[in-house]
DNA sequence: ACTATATATTGCCATATGGAAATATGGCTA
DNA sequence: TAGCCATATTTCCATATGGCAATATATAGT
């Protein structure tokens, strides 16, 4: 049960969504899901610790950069069915539509710069 | 995403899954889910908004009882399909498998008489 | 109408949660 | 080693949430 309630929650905010949605089209590093989110650094970290938890994202390690990306073979059984389900949901939400069409624009270089 | 985010909520708590559950099995009045779960009945009321709200049950007036079934075609797609799911979950949990079990002794007769 | 009963609503409290600012950690690079 | 940069952790605040007690509502039955 626990373990199942944790995926729920982890589902249960608009942020940790748009993560999701963003980590179907590539892997993203913190400071890209910062600067897409319009949110602090540090909640942006809360929240992929969340969805690392639940089994829902991984991430690995390339310096000083922390790539994440959605969990392929989750330990979680509930994560990879709503992993599965997240892929035919909310791709007409419109906050999801314009993070979406930003995504090419996305820099981890010009984010540093600015 | 507000619905979606609503249905995630309402998937989010404990007590509100042991509702879902057990409500897989036959429908039930307030009185009879208050007993199961050793909640205060406005607690047990509460949740049962939640869960309506969200799409996942739908009632039926009988005289001053009220009685809670899942509901069958929603209106949100989010709740169909975790219905579905949620039928195929925890089927195995410790507290679902104890409540569950108790269920066929669940009287609302004898409820109101203690 | 009055009473009793099942449920809903309201008000309140303790804890959980999302957010930002400040600080700590860890890995490059000079 | 020193210093910088990306990320993680800590701390704090405002709001949300689950719980109960008290109260309101509604429907029988007398």
């Amino acid at each position: 049960m626990k373990s199942f309630i944790r995926v729920m929650k982890a589902l249960s905010d608009p942020s940790r969504i748009k993560i999701i949605k963003m980590l179907q089209h590539k892997e993203l590093c913190v400071c890209e899901l910062t600067a897409a989110l319009g949110l602090a650094q540090p909640t942006v970290s809360k929240h992929l610790k969340q969805l690392e938890d639940a089994g829902l994202v991984g991430f690995e390690k390339d310096g000083t950069w922390v790539n994440y990306r959605l969990a392929a073979e989750s330990e979680s059984p509930y994560a990879e069915v709503m992993l599965g389900q997240l892929r035919e949901w909310l791709d007409d939400d419109k906050e999801i539509v314009e993070l979406v069409l930003r995504l090419p624009s996305l820099d981890r270089q010009r984010i540093t710069a600015a």
